[in-house]
DNA sequence: TCCATATTTCCAATATTCTAGAAATATTGT
DNA sequence: ACAATATTTCTAGAATATTGGAAATATGGA
């Protein structure tokens, strides 16, 4: 996954709104739920749900299924797979996210530069 | 993870400054990277970077070491961790993140409701 | 065709986030 | 105490995101 793919993804859950969506399409599998439940359940205007799913199709993390007059709106699984894959192995240190095993420990604090020529007290 | 935890972590990373700040740390470990160093190598304004890593901070997702007059910032691998697990748990279907072994099949296209009462060509 | 339903697009007002100069703070060395 | 370094806070303007009413679009049925 390209970095600017994860930012997208990142940026489209990271709003109380679209977090609320994703989180009740993840349950409802590939059949989805029809927009105007969203909305129902979320208590949003009709311009503002559809501004967010905008959002949402826009960073690929949810697709759009026609029934009759009603729009379905489904988790992109793949999408969360790959975001997630990204976060382990981009913002983790490697595998475990762990602070690495090799990683250098934390040295005692002391200032970097200028290594003091004379000294005075 | 709280849902208010996730969604900071989630927005503290969907930037590309921050994501490209986290990045540079990652592999810095616990001994992290002087503030300084960040601004170079992103050619970034003081008021700037600074300003980021207060939203990182904030979003619990990096830490702040003083050495001298230098600020080490380091990734917070728990913090990442913890998003991950979040994001494994409440926005995937449990564990791989599929489509969920026991979710519903996608149904053909038809609408919903008014099961027509007469035909008629 | 005309009407009702479901949702989107358009648009403008509002809110939030981002950027960076300048001043302030913290620390060390002289 | 003073000067230099490293970074933050203050501040305000610029950029971007969010909201929702009203009109537009798509579909199905009478």
């Amino acid at each position: 996954m390209e970095i600017k793919t994860a930012r997208l993804a990142l940026a489209g859950l990271a709003h109380d709104t679209r977090l609320a969506i994703f989180r009740l399409l993840v349950p409802a599998g590939l059949e989805g739920v029809p927009a105007g439940v969203l909305a129902e359940q979320l208590h949003l205007a009709p311009a503002t749900l559809s501004f967010h799913l905008k959002e949402l199709r826009h960073a690929g993390l949810v697709s759009r299924r026609r029934a009759g007059r009603t729009l379905y709106v489904a988790a992109e699984y793949a999408a969360i797979n790959a975001l997630i894959a990204y976060l382990t192995e981009n913002c983790c240190q490697g595998a475990a996210c762990l602070p690495a095993a090799g990683s250098k420990p934390v040295p005692a604090a002391r200032a970097p530069r200028k290594p003091k020529t004379s000294r005075r007290a």
